[in-house]
DNA sequence: CTGTCGTACTTTATCTGTCGTAGTAATTTT
DNA sequence: AAAATTACTACGACAGATAAAGTACGACAG
């Protein structure tokens, strides 16, 4: 099982590289992390739409309402130029976490 | 500079590493994680305490003083067992987590 | 036609770890 | 004599994760 502290910090960069292919909402989000991992990371409801809405806040993404004529009205969401660019930013750092963090583990 | 929110969840892993070394105390653990990371990663002295007596708490460390006659009293600690198991339960976690997220990093 | 399951999301409240700020205390360097 | 270094403690604030519960709609089985 994977701790939630280690990944806390990067459930955004999850839900931004996911938004990177298409726009999505929530529910699919959830689904594709969870198939993408092989189960190995379902994240919680919660930490997902409070992602969200932190996203949204800081102008990573944007939302909007889906089409949907029957079942729950969807919220989609886009990721913005600014978001594009945070991403790449945190996929920098995560070459220099790994680095950091190997130095004090033994195989 | 790294972030916090990634580290988080290994500053216990951290500290447990370098007292497999050898019992230290925590000006020096300080000064061992800046030389050994280049301070790419200083560990802030409140983060480092609370770590301790966290780890205390969970009997990974067991602590002492030392026999300093001079300058202010030291606190040492030593790993111990379950704090040894703990730490290479960590270090497979740490294989699983750099493969999670390696699925959601671009380079 | 009722209950359950799957989809889709919201609200509230709590917990944990990090960190800013500040203070104590002794020694060493300038 | 002042400033820096060593070594640690106390307190309070904050952010992100999460548990629990609820809302809302459709489909399908019995």
């Amino acid at each position: 099982m994977i701790s939630s502290d280690v990944i806390r910090g990067y459930n955004d960069t999850i839900i931004l590289y996911l938004l990177l292919a298409g726009d999505s909402y929530g529910y699919e989000i959830s689904k594709n992390i969870r198939s993408i991992t092989k189960e190995e990371y379902v994240m919680k409801e919660t930490t997902l739409y409070s992602a969200f809405s932190r996203l949204e806040k800081n102008a990573f993404i944007e939302s909007y309402f889906g089409e949907e004529t029957q079942g729950k009205r969807r919220t989609y969401y886009r990721i913005t130029e600014k978001g594009r660019r945070y991403y790449k930013e945190k996929c920098r750092e995560w070459e220099l976490t790994k680095k950091v963090i190997n130095k004090f583990i033994e195989e």
